[in-house]
RNA sequence: UCCCCAGUAGCUCAGUUGGUUAGAGCGCACGACUGUUAAUCGUGAUGUCGUAGGUUCGAGUCCUACCUGGGGAGCCA
């Protein structure tokens, strides 16, 4: 440790303390030297800096240091703040002492270079520090606060739903594990069954967190543990639910691009088409969509679930997300409500990000008549003594009500222009790998 | 579960119709250089060619199986 009386600055901070003298910590990022004058690169988490040492005008021993350095030796170096054209930024600190925290051994794996993506994902632990990585979980962490905002800012009360489930939800894999003497528990692949009994408590609620996919998906859109915002709202039909639908996510656009553009400039976002998007969003009907898709050349017919392939049609050319509404009821989960102008229907909504990036949000109007939603649950097959408090919300005062929920990280991947949904997420799992 | 593709140095890759001693760049080590921007220049070290069989005088190269990974389908957010 130096005994100076500099004050410990951020880089962020610095152009603030221009003149002065302050001390830095961080980790060497880049080592660059012409014999008599030597170039450090470091970083702090606020921001990167470039530090000039001097051979003549620093100790021998700060000197020597130097020698030392390499990529990710986290060090202490006290200098005198600078402003110069020659800096990347502007500003730069002329050192007068150096000192290591903490040594890297010189054979730190992730070199400023392409890696392949495997290699990065084992190593993603230390890949999150790189530029790159680091503008995406900021832009994450935005859009996770304007999610927040959004709703608060609209009185709506956040509901923790549970993680440990009995057997509820949709159909696709469950991951299980043994529950004391109650058999089987389920990791929860959705809230929205308890948002929807916290919604006839609070009206509008929404909860947002984890959710667990078992499924094989290998897909550049698929992970097996997820965050999703599901809000749900009492007395919202399915035309109040994409209305909420395209203000919550114009919202969520329109703050990123008012708070991250320095990270989607790193992300080098074109982010011409992210200002274009704002309420209201194209509306089709399913029968359309199976009419354009036919006119364009698909082999889809009607009752057929849309695939990715169709998808990316029907938003072909669009400037914002699109709406795909009331799809046939054997395409979608029981909890839907039968369309009453169309029973071979159901009421809901897929919502399609434009670029190729899909569905970043699957919405329906519940079934809210018991007798209906018990038939359905027999349908399909469903334990019954598991839906009966589900039902329960039928039977004391039944409402209409409908909600929606929003993939995190596929809106990430969206907004910061990914090619893979692993790079939303900090340490993302994926059906073969659970580690870092 | 199905279809396609790929595994060669720490990393990214090249490696001809099968041919004798296995290649480059980056990184790393040592050296030169007083303003570099992924600095530059010189010198140097680094390999179970994914695994196991097979064909052949000879296999990184051809064949078979397996393993691992990537992309896509399905499922969905």
């Amino acid at each position: 440790m130096t005994s100076s009386s500099s004050e410990y600055a951020r880089i962020v901070d610095l152009p603030a303390h221009a003149g002065r003298s302050v001390r830095v910590r961080g980790w060497v990022t880049h080592v660059r030297s012409s014999g008599k004058v030597a170039f450090v690169v470091i970083r702090d988490g606020s921001g990167i800096l470039q530090v000039v040492l001097v051979k003549s005008t620093v100790s021998p021993e700060s000197w020597e240091r130097f020698g030392t350095l390499t990529q990710e030796t986290s060090v202490e170096i006290e200098g005198e703040v600078r402003l110069d054209k020659r800096a990347p930024g502007g500003v730069e600190l002329g050192a007068t002492s150096l000192e290591v925290e903490g040594p890297s051994p010189g054979d730190y794996p992730i070199q400023p270079k392409e890696h392949g993506i495997d290699f990065l994902l084992d190593h993603r632990h230390l890949w999150l520090r790189s530029e790159r990585q680091r503008a995406i979980l900021r832009v994450r962490a935005e859009i996770e606060q304007a999610i927040r905002d959004f709703f608060y800012e609209r009185d709506f009360t956040l509901v923790d739903t549970p993680i440990l489930t009995a057997a509820i939800g949709e159909r696709s894999g469950l991951f299980a594990t043994e529950y004391f003497d109650e058999g089987n528990a389920y990791l929860a692949q959705t809230g929205q069954l308890y948002g929807e009994a916290a919604a006839a408590a609070l009206g509008k609620i929404y909860c947002f967190g984890p959710t667990f996919r078992a499924e094989k998906s290998k897909t550049r859109r698929h992970l097996t543990e997820f965050w999703m915002c599901e809000p749900e709202v009492a007395f919202n039909d399915s035309n109040d639910n994409m209305k909420l639908q395209e203000e919550f996510i114009s919202f969520i656009v329109a703050r990123v691009l008012e708070r991250k553009q320095k990270e989607l400039a790193e992300l080098e976002r074109d982010v011409s088409k992210l200002e274009t998007v704002k309420a209201p969003f194209p509306r089709i009907d399913y029968n359309d969509a199976v009419k354009i898709l036919q006119s364009k050349g698909s082999e889809v017919k009607w009752g057929d679930d849309l695939g990715a392939e169709d998808e990316s049609l029907l938003v072909e050319g669009a400037d914002r997300p699109v709406f795909i509404f009331n799809y046939p009821k054997e395409a979608k989960a029981f909890y839907m409500k039968e369309n009453p102008a169309d029973p071979r229907t159901v009421l809901c909504d897929d919502c399609l990000a434009p670029e190729g990036y899909g569905e970043i949000i699957g919405g329906s109007q519940r079934e809210d008549d018991y007798d209906r939603l018990l038939e359905r649950i027999k349908e399909e097959k469903l334990p019954l003594d598991a839906y009966g408090w589900y039902l329960d919300l039928r039977k004391y005062g039944t409402f209409v009500h409908s909600g929606f929920g929003l993939g995190l990280e596929r809106t990430v991947a969206w907004i910061c222009g990914l090619p893979h949904i692993r790079e939303a997420s900090p340490f993302p799992r994926l059906m073969n790998r659970l580690r870092p």
